[in-house]
Parts: structure tokens; sequence; C-alpha cells
RNA sequence: GUGGUUGUAGCUCAACUGGUCAGAGCGUCGGUUUGUGGAGCCGAAGGUUGCGGGUUCAAGUCCCGUCAGCCACCCCA
């Protein structure tokens, strides 16, 4: 055991790697029926791209980022998140001029040097979607159930949906200096929150130590300007016409700088920390400012590790529908180039009483006896015994492993 | 990044206060008279007890370091 994967990544395999193709294959059917279509970004892009658009005094620019240069000394990063890429690729494409509907969904690899834990690793993966060219709240809420029933859509259902409203360039640099006076007069902040006065003091508001411990802190909502309000509202009803059940989260920040109005985040009902299944919001200034025509802006994006975790929970990968298994035996050991010959044409061609299988064997140097040993191990469906005097006919076994029925078939037939 | 906790065969675990303690179950492989399986019975392979130091006559068992997992914080999806 001289090797070890990297601290914090893992090898998907068995009920996860399936788990992970389910939830890949159900999130790909629901984006086509939203409208939205895929897009494939690379995995590491300008470092600086990242800085301008998740904010410099973020922690995942400041401490997370998996930074490089490469043989020419260009300043690359790993994808933290997958909303920078995507944004630059629409400029580039001028997808934010030629194309009236952008959306888009992508699924993939993302990096972040974090402390490992259950449902937290360095290497992880996002699905999630963005949404171009619309400002209305109509297209804030599309992505919110969208989100919903993504997750529905693997089982999960017991979670919790939250949403605020952080208002626009107007309203919340007023909010955030009323905010910061308010608590650079407060006695008793934890270490913690007096360096997110500094950085990023919207953070406060959700901080679990802290909490309850003042009173009549400014509360967004009573600082939104009357177009985020009205537009906050009619994200409300939008969700309420569609039976989303929600909860207004006043100390629901976002980390990330580029968040306007809309912000959500959907939580499961388990009781570790790493809750959060999928959250996004919008942006509405984040194309302009990476060089893009103004364009608004709604994304979010889910968790898949975390979301596996909650769909096993919820026994999701019990019901896995396999191929029938097909194990091909021989009796005779000069049978073996026959068998496998037949092998290879039924995975090719499938059998004609049914052509979903999955083929297993021949096999060398076993007996008959392990080879049936190793077919029930597999779970096998039924076997295809080659046997000499059968086999001179044109003819082989098919044993039902169940019932232990047998019967001949010509093998031309099969 | 901070604090805590754990680390023995592929898996789940055992080994009292340091002294035949390196084991069991499951799994894997093989045998059970040779062209037929799932049980039973028999047998085998597999671990320098995460790694590296130290204390001791003697360490899986104590001490230090390190690596890794987990939990909370932090952060975030």
């Amino acid at each position: 055991m001289n090797y070890r994967s990297p601290r914090g990544t893992h090898d998907i395999f068995g009920i996860n790697a399936l788990g992970m193709s389910l939830l890949e294959q159900k999130s790909k059917e629901i984006f086509k029926k939203y409208g939205f279509e895929e897009i494939r970004t690379p995995i590491f892009e300008d470092a600086s791209l990242f800085m301008r658009s998740i904010g410099q005094a973020t922690d995942i620019v400041e401490k997370e980022m998996y930074v490089f240069e490469d043989r020419k000394g260009r300043k690359l990063a790993l994808r933290p998140e997958g909303t920078a890429s995507l944004v630059r690729a629409c400029i580039e494409h001028r997808m934010d001029i030629s194309n009236p509907a952008g959306k888009f969904f992508y699924s993939g690899e993302m990096f972040r040097y974090e402390r490992p834990q259950a449902g937290r690793y360095r290497q992880f993966h996002q699905i999630g979607a963005e949404y171009y060219g619309n400002s209305s709240p109509a297209a804030d809420a599309e992505v919110i159930v969208l989100a919903q029933d993504l997750l529905a859509a693997v089982g999960i259902d017991k979670i919790n949906v939250h949403i605020n409203s952080l208002g626009c360039e107007k309203c919340r640099p007023f909010f955030r200096k009323t905010l910061i006076k308010y608590f650079s007069s407060a006695q008793g902040l934890c270490d913690d929150c007096a360096r997110r006065l500094k950085n990023n003091p919207l953070r406060l508001l959700d901080c679990k130590i802290d909490a309850g411990k003042f009173i009549e802190v400014p509360q967004m909502a009573n600082y939104l300007c009357d177009g985020c309000k009205d537009n906050f509202n009619s994200v409300k009803s939008l969700l309420k016409s569609v039976d989303c059940v929600y909860t207004v989260d006043e100390k629901l920040v976002r980390g990330l700088d580029y968040y306007t109005r809309t912000v959500f985040e959907i939580r499961s009902d388990s009781t570790s920390s790493q809750d959060a299944l999928a959250a996004g919001g919008r942006y509405d200034n984040l194309v302009e400012e990476l060089g893009g025509h103004d364009t608004p802006a709604m994304g979010f994006a889910l968790g898949s590790e975390r979301v596996m975790l909650a769909a096993q929970s919820v026994g999701l990968f019990n019901n896995f529908k396999d191929s029938e298994k097909i194990f091909i035996a021989i009796a005779d050991q000069e049978l073996f180039n026959g068998a496998f010959a037949f092998a290879v044409k039924i995975v090719r061609n499938g059998l004609s009483f049914n052509k979903d299988i999955s083929v297993f064997g021949p096999i060398n140097g076993k007996s008959l006896t392990n080879q049936l040993k190793y077919a029930d191990k597999i779970q096998a469906s039924k076997t295809i015994v080659f046997a000499k005097t059968e086999f001179e006919n044109g003819k082989v076994l098919i044993k039902n492993m169940k019932d232990k029925t047998q019967i001949e078939a010509v093998i031309n037939e099969l």
C-alpha cells in the first residue's frame, strides 16, 4: 500500500459509480425538458478569471484555489466552480448577443483546497445550470424549481428551500454600510465575526455563534429598493404558483461576490454540517464585468457527492435495473475457443430471446463445478454450457440458474 | 486554517492493567472422486498491527512526530 489517492480525492466505483451515472443521466433528461443545453468548459482557466468573478477577498480565491503556472509561465487555476467558466465561454462565443435564450447546463469536477470531511472533498463534482439574458423573476423561479426537480428525480424530497434577496448595486451598498455601522459598535463579537466585519459583513448574519446574541439587527428586507422588493415578491408568488414550498431566510448570504437579488439554497434534512445540496442565485452584473454585454443571469449548482449521500439514505440505489447476466461455461476444455467466439458474438448481437444482456466467461482452467459456482457469485440468471456431445450436434445447454432446469438449444438459433 | 477523535488481514472487528497476541467471522481461492452451482464439511492464501522515531529486557498496547479518515468550527455546492 504505497500509494493512496491524494488527500481529499477519492476513487468512485461500485455503487457510487452507478449512482453518479444515474444522477448525471437523470439530470440531463430534466435539463433537456427545461430547455437547457449542455456545455463543457476546460477544467482550468486563467486564474484571474476566478479572482475577478468570485471575488478577491473570498475564501475560495484567497486560500482554496489550486493555482499553478504552466511551462510558459501562464498563471492558471483548476476551476473551483462552474459559473465563471460559463460566463467566459458565453462572452467568448458571443452567446450573450447571438442567443436569445442562453440556457446552459454543465457537469464536472471542481477543485478546492479545503480540509476534507464527509460530503466535502478537494476534488468534487457539481452539476449546474446558468440562464442568461432573462432578468424576469420567472427565470429565478424556473431555476429554483429546476434544482428542486433534479433532487426529486433521485428521490430526494425531504428538503428545505431557503431564499433571500441580496439587493442590487443600488441598495446593497447602503445596507452593507448600515450593517458595518451596527456591528462596529456591538460588543462581544466572536473572532471570526470580527474578521468578517472587514471582509464580508453580510456573513455576520449567518454566524452560528453570534446568532441570537444581538437584537434589532438590520434586515436586508427593510433596505431593498423598490425594484428589488417587487422582484423578490414576484419570485415568491411564482414559486407559490408551482407549489414550491420555501422559507424566506434573512440569514441566507452566499459567499461569492457576484450575486445580486435572488439567492437560494436547498438543504437536506440531514444532521450533517454539509447539508447544502444545491445553491445559486442571480448575478446580473457579472457578464458585463467580465467584458460582455449587459446580460442578466441566474444560475445554480448542486454538489453531486452530497446529493449521492442523501440519495443513498433514501435507498435510491437499491432498485437498479441490471441487464440479464449470462455466463458461458465449458464442460470440455477443447471447446474454449468456440465458446469464446460465441460469447463475443452474443455480446455484439444479443441473444434471440433477449438483447439486453451482460456476458461473462468463458473461463479457462476451472472445473465445471467451479464455473457454476462463479456463475452464482456474479448472480447470472442463465449459464450456457458448451459440452462435447451436444456441441457435436451444433447444440449447447442452457441452464436456468434459479430453478435448475436445463434445456438444449441449437447454437445458430441463439 | 483551528480544535477533537480514530487508524489491526479485501470487509467488520478481537487481543485485560505493555510479556506466545498477531486472531475470529465474512469474503476470496481450492477440495469434497473427475459433464453441473447456491448448504454442509475440510483446507489454503492474505497483515513487518498507516508510516517514522523513542522509552523498555519486552509495544498493536506507552511517548513524540508524520500521513490519512471522521466530527465540529471555518468555508461552500
